[in-house]
DNA sequence: CGTTTGACACGAACGCTGTTCGTTTCCTAG
DNA sequence: CTAGGAAACGAACAGCGTTCGTGTCAAACG
């Protein structure tokens, strides 16, 4: 057991251990082990330490995947180019990759309004294409409601499917099999749809193609719906 | 600590112990004490029993939230009246409510395709009415896809307000003070838009408004539909 | 009727977790 | 050179999910 006493002088002055280091750590560890190894334990071994330190630098397990949360949204691209809607679409579809890239962060997404500095920049990025398009102010803040709700569900979806189980055959081909052994009359839809179902096909771009051509074609407050697809006439 | 030996006879046949007991029983638990209280220890002792025994049935802790998940969705009334687009309205709406109800179940539903017996036929009465709506097989299929996922994160959002956080005060009280800080030119729309942000209105109705409008604006992929005609062709 | 069987129930334990407490260490200010 | 205060740490606590081997009991069998 003992550590031979390396006094400190001796190491390459060790790591500083701030909060920063901290969530890094826990970003490294989340990646290369996925979310069950990420233990407060395994990120003070990282860093050569023990767990009672991380707690100067972080309130707890939460709080450090909190972080890591906003880390991961720093990487999202602000700005690209085209049309508000084309800008908006890719600035979801970035930010959906961000929380998706990392297992199990963006369920930390979903329970709360969004808070951390990198995320609030995303929905100020948002709200600005928003009025952009012509969108009242509350069908503008309820719209972003909705798009980072969508956003961070479509996130963990995303992570789910990249941290493959690989105990066992892939997920989906279980419920492949699951939806073909069905019986017919107690699932008539789902049997008989079964193929397309299961299709392939780019169903992320889609439900963002979805969501925004609805929000245009739905004012929040006032006026009832035009169901009778009348045009994006976003009047404001 | 020796359990006088009270004969199984003497006490009153014992609950049997099966499957759906167990499930039961772990609802109560959800509902009463929350998500942490929900262990294979306490749903031991409120059945009597020790947590080993639990395993005769469960495969483990995440088989045992599935089961109360789809065990919940039963309550799910299946049919309403109206015109189909209410019908399915009504129909997201009350899977939200179910979801929501119990704390940290639909964060479940969330990654895995819905498998269980009572999402089966939820998902199964939505394809039928997306398809008494006029949708070809794909689109209807992508929606179904996406209205289970909207349905999930509003479910994990309900979920997280009914369960208020009581040590300290109310979750959207602090973020609406920490958007009203925030710095102007760092945070522009966020800050000039807070009072709609927080505005208080029916969003949920109003987000399954605008799923329902944006999936019969969309037609997937290389499907004629009568009102498409909005801007991407798409290939993919 | 006595014996065997096999499924169910359970006590005890393993290895691990997040978190806290009190102490030690180290850098800086006086 | 000393005092002080913040940071780091070792050890421990209570609890977790899960497994193993043993007990127990009702039905099946000879």
């Amino acid at each position: 057991m003992s550590t031979p006493p390396i006094s400190r002088r001796a190491r390459p002055s060790k790591a500083p251990l701030s909060r920063d280091v901290i969530v890094r750590a826990g970003l490294d560890i989340l990646d290369r082990d996925g979310l069950e190894a990420l233990t407060m334990r395994s990120v003070a071994k990282a860093l050569d330490t023990g767990p009672a330190s991380l707690y100067v630098y972080v309130a707890n397990r939460d709080d450090l995947l909190a972080a890591m949360l906003d880390e991961s949204l720093a990487r999202v691209p602000l700005s690209s180019e085209g049309t508000w809607r084309e800008r908006l679409h890719a600035l979801a579809a970035a930010t959906v990759d961000a929380m998706g890239r990392h297992e199990g962060l963006a369920v930390v997404a979903l329970g709360a309004i969004p808070t951390g500095t990198n995320a609030l920049l995303v929905v100020d990025r948002m709200l600005a294409l928003l009025k952009e398009g012509g969108l009242d102010d509350i069908t503008a803040a309820w719209a972003v409601d909705l798009l980072y709700l969508h956003i961070a569900a479509a996130g963990v979806e995303q992570s789910t499917y990249n941290t493959q189980d690989a105990t066992e055959g892939s997920t989906v081909a279980m419920a492949e099999a699951r939806y073909a052994n069905l019986p017919e009359d107690r699932y008539p839809m789902v049997t008989s749809m079964r193929r397309a179902l299961f299709a392939p096909g780019d169903r992320d771009t889609w439900g963002l193609r979805v969501l925004i051509n609805g929000i245009l074609g739905t004012p929040a407050e006032g006026a009832p719906d035009p169901s009778a697809g009348d045009g994006p006439g976003a009047s404001a």
